[in-house]
Parts: C-alpha cells; sequence; structure tokens
DNA sequence: CTAGAGATTTAGGATACACTAAATTTCAGA
DNA sequence: TCTGAAATTTAGTGTATCCTAAATCTCTAG
C-alpha cells in the first residue's frame, strides 16, 4: 500500500467514516452529515463533531452547512479498507468455507486489525484478484481502483453481447442460482431475445440457451463493448 | 466456547488485562497492580482504576493492596483470548507463510477481532491441535487447558527417557534447528550420556544419536513417564 | 516497635467519541 | 422576497481509558 505520511495510528471510527464517505461519494459530489450518520448509525451531531476532527487530521475537505468530500490521504485509507475488506472476504470464502451471506461482519471488524503485510500475503493465496466475486474492483496496494462502465442486462438490447462485469447480489441463494447458469463475473453472453416491457431475456451463455426474468436481469451488470 | 453470561461486549482493553492476569497468576497468587502495569506498559494508577471496573463485572476478585486473581468468568475469557491467539499464530504459520518471529503482533491484533466461528474455522483448518508448534497447550473450545508438568532437558538424568512437551525457543533460527533434528513436541528421547556441570547430553533420538549443548537443553521441556 | 521505602489507591485532568437539546443555516415554495 | 422545514452545527454531558501528583497502606529493616 502507498505509505501514508507518518501520522498518529488512525482508530477504527477514523476508518469507518472514511469507508462510509467514500462510499457515499460516488460521483464526486460533496457527501452530507445526514447521509454519513444514516450509513453508521449514529446522530448527525456526533458526525458533525468527527468531521471536524478528521477535516484537522487533513483527511476531509469540509465545507460548513454544504458537506464534505475526501482529500487524497482520505482516499487513500478508504482505498486501503476497501482493498482488506474485499480480499478478507474473498479469503475466507475461499479458503476457510465461510459463504457470502456470513463473510461481511467478519471482514468488517478484521480489516481494522490485519497488517498490510497479512493482507498482502492473502491476496497471493488468492492469486492477487483484481475483482471479488461479486464482480467488485478490489483497489490496487498502490490505492488504484478500476473504474469499469456498467450496464444492467436489463437494459441490453436483443442481439447484442456483452461481458458480465458483476453481479449486484449480496445473497447467497441468488449468487448461488446464478453461479449454476454459468452467469458470473468475466462471462460472456449475448441477448439473443427480449421481450418488452420487462419481460424475461433470452440469453446465450457459452453455448447454452438461459431464461432470466427481470428481477435478475436488473442485478447483472454488463460490460458493452469489446468483451 | 463456553458461552459466558450475556453481558456488556468485552472491550479490546478489558481482554488484554485479563489475559495479562492470566499469564501472570501462574500458581494461582494474587497477581500485583505493578506487574499488570508492568506487562501492559501503562501507569499503576491506570490499573487500579481497571481492575476496580473489571471487579464490578465480575471478572476479576480484587483484594485491596493485596492483588487480584480472576473469577471463573474472568479466566474463561483468559483462556477465550489464549486460544485464540495460539490457533491464529498457528494458522498464519501453516497457511499464509509467517514465521514464528512475526505472528506475534499480528495475533495479538486479531485476537480482539475474530469471531467463534472463524476461530473454529482456522481450528478445524488445523486438525484441532492440541498445542502449538511450541508444545503450548492451546485451550479447548470449552475453556479448560491441559496442565503439563515440563522438565528442563537439562535436569534429565542419563539413562532417562521422556517425551518432549514443548520448546521454549521463541526464535525461529533455533526452532528451525531443533526441528531439522527431531526435536519437536511429541518426539520420544533417551538421554544416553550427559557430561556433568552443564556440559552437552547426548541423546538418542529415534535411533539416532545427536548431541546438544545445555543452553538448548534448558529450552527443551519434557514430560517423564510413560510419554 | 517503628520509620520509611515501595506498592497501591485516590484525586483531578485530558482525550476520543458518542448522545440530546438548542441554535443556526440553507433553500424551496408561497 | 419571505418563511418555515430540514439540515447542520454548537453547547453541554457521559463514559471509557489513559495520565500525573498526592495520599494512603503495607511490610521490612533496624
Amino acid at each position: 500500500m502507498t505509505a501514508l505520511p507518518a501520522r498518529e495510528p488512525l482508530t477504527r471510527s477514523t476508518e469507518d467514516y472514511l469507508k462510509a464517505i467514500y462510499r457515499l461519494s460516488s460521483g464526486g459530489a460533496p457527501v452530507s452529515t445526514n447521509d454519513i450518520a444514516g450509513l453508521l448509525g449514529l446522530a448527525p451531531a456526533s458526525v458533525s463533531g468527527m468531521i471536524k476532527r478528521l477535516s484537522e487530521q487533513g483527511l476531509l475537505e469540509h465545507m460548513p452547512y454544504r458537506g464534505v468530500s475526501l482529500t487524497p490521504d482520505g482516499r487513500r485509507v478508504a482505498l486501503r479498507m476497501l482493498r482488506r475488506h474485499r480480499l478478507i472476504e474473498a479469503y475466507l470464502v475461499a479458503f476457510l468455507g465461510h459463504t457470502w451471506d456470513t463473510v461481511h461482519d467478519e471482514a468488517e471488524r478484521l480489516e481494522h486489525a490485519v497488517s498490510d503485510d497479512l493482507v498482502e500475503r492473502m491476496a497471493h493465496a488468492l492469486g492477487n484478484p483484481r475483482v471479488d466475486p461479486h464482480g467488485d474492483p478490489i483497489p490496487a496496494p498502490d490505492g488504484t481502483i478500476a473504474e469499469f462502465i456498467h450496464v444492467p442486462l436489463a437494459e441490453i438490447a436483443a442481439g447484442e453481447s456483452v461481458t458480465i462485469g458483476r453481479v449486484d447480489a449480496r445473497d447467497d441463494g441468488r449468487l448461488r442460482y446464478l453461479a449454476q447458469h454459468g452467469l458470473v463475473p468475466g462471462a460472456r453472453i449475448a441477448v439473443v431475445d427480449r421481450e418488452p416491457f420487462g419481460g424475461p431475456l433470452t440469453l446465450d451463455v457459452a453455448g447454452q440457451r438461459k431464461i432470466v426474468g427481470p428481477e435478475l436481469a436488473a442485478l447483472i451488470l454488463c460490460e458493452r463493448g469489446g468483451g
């Protein structure tokens, strides 16, 4: 991981705030105090106080009454946590028999406790994956992250071919179902036919015909183009 | 792990105090405030304050000015931490390429973050070991711990046969050296001959003659009797 | 048997981070 | 443009844990 300038050790609270702000700041717009409070389950007043402290540490930029955004240092911390979280989840699933239902809370605690060294060992054991099994990109050790442009399968026209980029299902049942039918990140699929108005789609998955309903089709996020 | 009566979640501080007190209370004698402070690197006054809180929670028995001892609940917590610590160390060495030099700090942090479920998965992956690679016993999930009576190899008389119980070397070099010569926990060895006054010992290890110096012989702890 | 060194506890204070209640700011709609 | 609801910040508290300095206890050496 890119070395952060030497500073006081980050607390668990600090890491959680920065993670939350990163998660909420898709699009680069400033993040509101209320949204942070909602995501972390805290009172807005508590968040105001913490924002002040994190700003003084140079991790946040705060425009009073307007919202906060991450500084480069803050983003580095957030991405490091995201890398840890996703690698820990992947490791627990791959090597210790966890299911995707159960890993989140474990990772949520472990991500604050592991060393960079241990994270990299887990990454190595996993073959240094670039995405986790949902297809979510794993930030690199240097804090860069691949940004994919994802379109729900539900919006792909008949005749078009796409690559599955990630799958938005968080529950194990759906994830397993999709995996059984070859609908996993990286799979190349074609939309053979589709009913109008949110009806089912007929797919070609590795030469086989599959039919998926609109609900699942909304969760399967695709990358257009070359594949 | 034996369920503790439902109580407020234990903090990291609480777990560290109980671990330290357990470590210091070999022999059952009450543990002094000063010794705890020394082991944890805190001011004695801070320890006094924490002792009061832990006593109110029923985790310690405090005789003012005399010292503290663990209650059954306190001991259960301490043994759970010890189980976690030793299993985490063993897991990191066995599966993630750590060396015994480097695992301690990692385990020290992880032991507060892992769930019981994860600990048991690691134990399972390791084959549910009863001792760690030093020969230190790993407390069982129910909070019981095997108490071995260990005698340094240096004190074993010529002609006597013993089983290596544990090895007190903390550094990787010695540990590797001993392992190469079959001097590992569980090994059955006989003292063939020995020089007086702390000289080297001649051993029979699995039919082979080995000579060890007094320094190493002091670190190899043996169980007398049946083996 | 007692003085004083050393151990322990108490007193008082700091920091981090949470809360509730009150004050302030923003901004959409009349 | 004004006004009030919603969002945000400030003010004042509480808890956990640490600290230093001062008070108190214990126990040994004389």
